[in-house]
DNA sequence: GAAACTGTACCGTCCGGTCGGTACAGTAGA
DNA sequence: TCTACTGTACCGACCGGACGGTACAGTTTC
């Protein structure tokens, strides 16, 4: 769709000068489109953070699902399964991740991102073997997010490899 | 200090209406200050929030400090314990945390809070007697900070506390 | 020829930053 | 002690530019 392309575009500039040069002008350049072309998609640029906001969520979302079948134990092993996805591919969805993040400080456009945040995080305690391990695990891959985005080269793959085999571990004992 | 006030009304304006709501005249008004006052302090806005997110990695670095003594094992457990000390205070300080650090996406701005990331997580293996524990320590008490400033009604104090307990137990054995 | 879409010219607002000026405390000289 | 001068802190009107949004006249597609 249209739309996704632009919201691409939206991604790219965000990621690469930052929360002020998310301009409806700067975006409408980069998607190859008028500004009034982006507006007649996006008719506000509330509307355009919004929808970066809900497709983030929604593919973080899908992510956990390819893993995630229900079984006990199964959701925090796909929470880290997810994760580690994103580090591996090479579309660096982490750096769009912590940019629309920033993007989307006021309030309003926020809420999605905590109500979603509140979603990964507050699971029944019955779900894994151990409630705090779970926790502590799921804890860790967010962390693991955080610090990527801002520091993407300090853990090599080896390292990587590590944590996530040493997070499944976890769970399982 | 009154660049001290100046810098609390900036956070204020930051944590309670967002980082588009961090305009001069915004934090003169609150600081009880003209817009020129404020801009004798800091005679940029740059300069205001570079600030803002040098007086913020100080606290952390006090923080650790205060636990932190350079025998083996002691540089997570004091990255943990400052991490909860931040949580029971009651200053909110994970609120402001948040803010500041989205306030701070041009890459110059970002760059010394990249560079205190990079230091508070790249550490030497030999420090925790398992690394590969350690640094899933480190990295839960991280997602904990974000999880809290996402959704700080999440954990209760009773869950908070048996995470400090477990997360230090780790790093025991 | 209607609908979907695009391009462009333009408007009003807001914001960062400048600048001329004020208040005042100190101080130094005679 | 009066005067002249200096430095610090602060004020607020104003400017230029950028940005979000509107209006509307094309243009393509079916």
């Amino acid at each position: 769709m249209k739309k996704d392309a632009l919201l691409d575009a939206a991604e790219a500039v965000l990621s690469e000068h930052g929360t002020q040069a998310l301009t409806l002008t700067a975006v409408a350049d980069r998607a190859g489109v008028s500004k009034g072309g982006l507006l007649y998609h996006f008719p506000t640029k509330e509307a355009l953070v919004k929808a970066l906001v809900t497709r983030v969520i929604e593919e973080f979302d899908d992510l956990i699902g390819q893993t995630y079948d229900g079984s006990p134990g199964s959701y925090s092993r796909a929470y880290v399964e997810a994760t580690f996805k994103v580090f591996t591919d090479g579309a660096r969805t982490y750096r769009r991740w912590s940019a629309i993040t920033a993007a989307a400080t006021d309030p309003e456009l926020a809420e999605p991102l905590n109500e979603a945040m509140a979603r990964w995080h507050r699971r029944d305690p019955a779900e894994d073997r151990d409630p705090v391990t779970g926790t502590i695990v799921r804890l860790a891959a967010e962390g693991l997010w955080e610090v990527m985005s801002h520091s993407p080269e300090l853990y090599g793959e080896a390292e990587l490899a590590a944590l996530r085999e040493r997070l499944l571990a976890l769970l399982e004992r």
